[in-house]
DNA sequence: CACTGTGAAGTACTTCACAGCT
DNA sequence: AGCTGTGAAGTACTTCACAGTG
């Protein structure tokens, strides 16, 4: 049901089951969410003026285990130093490169409750390799203010303002309801990416990345474990 | 590092590795994760009035494959007819029990912010099962104040506040600065779960769960796969 | 004959364990 | 001795495929 079968020959197989050296060696998912901590840690040490670190350090920073990082790591290179370990700063701005963010990116918050104006109010974007480059709201009395140096436009000029200021991700923050329907404006629009924070499954194209922040299934999810006291389960995320 | 070894006799292998039916089979990660999407499925079924439903029509609604609802749905025990699909009520109600929602939780807000007003205005926090109990600030002029009929308390009572009012889980909207500190309060004052939105890893005692919502790494992960154009990796989440 | 429940096969990820550099 | 990089083994999850059932 999801894509074509065509099975390998063991031998033949895909990475050969690890990293290996061949071109577009694919990184697992885990791995890509295991970069953001990475990315955390290394800005942490090199604050603190650590030069050089070990995987067992840097795993204690990211909440992971040794292994994990060692074998993370190996996926783009061999960037350690046996019996070293790390250069934080070299692999940090490797790491930063690996996310995408040696450019900048244009971000709009599409909808300014209260949520898209704490999303404003952050001030992590900028030094995070984001540019928040206009708001959008469908409140007349709102449209034409301006919240830190971000201006808001009404939604009708979506189309024309995200492609005027070159905008690639949307973090959308309108109700529910309204939810589809300015999407679909999004998509119409060019938009290359949502960051979503509507309770509701958005429906898209294929080519278009969409990512879900959903405030029910993270309660729900205490809640399981809360319920079952299963006090296995580390905290994870 | 993490867990002791004690390699296992093949034949004793915890679950067999799969389902089975011995008590306390463990439920995998991704399934918990899934059971919110079934979860708001079934309520879309039920207002739409369908009775039953097949494991393609809940995948698709759910946005997975038909053998993962299946496989997921089996853990708990038989609830389809063959030939026929699944009951809505019937399943709605025992994923319910599953995540532990059959009875209500006490919720905290601890921050008051832009972040946390738009999360005392969420409506959704009532019908999932959850009651906001209280809300907490440390700027004096925001207490006493009294918001969609929470109050806000200073956060010097928080210990005194959550034991009466048995709070279970506090949703942590403060400031990255002062996000440990008022951890550690939320510790002492013996609350069971942490869902966190400021920008730091929490130290915890491991008894607490914790489950961090982090702007930056949902954003970090589009610029991965916008910078790749992996155009594969489907929404995901 | 549509649809579930589940062995069995396949794939993905983690952990072990150790050779090889510093 | 300390630490990385990585085969190999182990475990977890997904998908296939089909017998069983209404």
């Amino acid at each position: 049901m999801r894509d074509r079968k065509i099975p390998l020959d063991p031998i033949t197989v895909r990475n050969s089951g690890r990293p290996g050296k061949g071109t577009d060696r694919v990184i697992p998912g885990p791995t890509v969410g295991h970069l953001s901590r990475y990315l955390r840690a290394f800005a942490q040490f090199e604050r603190d003026g650590v030069p050089v670190i070990s995987s067992r350090e840097l795993a204690s920073a990211a909440d992971l285990s040794p292994d994990v990082v060692r074998r993370d790591l190996a996926y783009f290179g061999q960037f350690g130093r046996r019996g070293i370990g790390y250069d934080v700063k070299t692999l940090g701005a490797k790491v930063k490169g690996i996310l995408g963010l040696s450019r900048s990116w244009g971000v709009a918050i599409v909808g300014v409750g209260h949520l898209g104006m704490s999303l404003l109010q952050y001030g992590g974007f900028e030094k995070a390799g984001f540019t928040v480059e206009a708001a959008f709201d469908s409140d007349p009395s709102k449209v034409g203010w301006e919240l830190e140096g971000v201006k808001i436009w009404p939604v009708g000029s979506l189309g024309q303002v995200l492609r005027e200021k070159k905008i690639d991700i949307a973090i959308l923050t309108v109700p529910a309801s309204q939810a589809q329907r300015v999407t679909d404006e999004l998509v119409d629009a060019g938009i290359r990416a949502i960051l979503n924070f509507a309770p509701v499954r958005l429906s898209v194209p294929p080519t278009l990345l969409v990512r879900g922040v959903d405030l029910a299934s993270e309660m729900e999810h205490l809640t399981y474990f809360l319920d079952k006291k299963k006090a296995s389960r580390p905290s994870r995320r």
